[in-house]
DNA sequence: CTGAATGCAAAGCCTTTGCATACGG
DNA sequence: CCGTATGCAAAGGCTTTGCATTCAG
């Protein structure tokens, strides 16, 4: 993959999240470093980036897909109410299903997805 | 909540899926019976129903939303290749975090949601 | 009757894409 | 140099919404 200024940038401010923002909210801190990178491009480089397995593309929860800077599998934390979305700060192992079951004969499972959703601090304290 | 024939036919005919239709599909398929109804009509009832608990909205994976007419908990696979969702047919047990966690102390964890995706029958055969 | 539900169409949000230009290796 | 990446703007899915009308209770 060629390296260029843009895409360099995108990466590095994604890394600064802990929480892992949207494209667009991703788009707007670029922006601060380089004015004239467009829309399209972030687009286009986080799913070159997310493809090559250098960062991950969350698709569950919530209308937008957000970017996480780290490809390792993890599981998250969503919030039902800000729609805020963190990683767990534990491990939580993914149960494997049984590879001899006969509806795996004809099938390949290649990972799984799992996902907490919950209200997040911020939303808990402004609960009544 | 009132019935409405529009509302009691689209609960029919989600029923009758054992995958999980999008809005759209199932739009089709109503049309069928009542080939007046709009699109419009077929989002706001779904969304009703599953906000009543009466069927579940899947939103993880893919773009496009799926309902399905089971509100259990349970979990699906998703084929990465042509998108079609399934329920798993066994049980699955997801891992309870420690509630006695720190981290926990200040969110509330309301429930999960667990994802396998892979390649189905169907694309299996199809590959090379 | 009266508020909730509908059909229709327009608008909305997020994302992708076509195209001419710029740039990295 | 060549082909990939960019900026720009337009188009594309899917979903939501405003409004006048219809309908269920």
């Amino acid at each position: 993959m060629r390296e260029t200024k843009q895409r360099r940038i995108i990466l590095e401010e994604l890394k600064k999240h802990m929480d892992h923002p949207g494209a667009d909210e991703l788009y707007h801190e670029v922006r601060k470093v380089l004015p004239r990178i467009s829309l399209g491009t972030v687009y286009r480089n986080l799913d070159l980036l997310s493809e090559c397995g250098v960062i991950r593309k969350l698709e569950y929860g919530s209308g937008q897909k957000r970017f996480d800077p780290n490809p390792q599998p993890h599981c998250h934390f969503r919030c039902v109410k800000c729609g805020s979305v963190k990683d767990l700060p534990f491990e939580i192992e993914v149960p494997e299903p049984d590879k001899n079951h006969p509806w795996l004969k004809t099938r390949k499972i290649l990972g799984a997805n799992l996902e907490y959703y919950g209200l997040c601090t911020e939303c808990m304290a402004g609960e009544h």
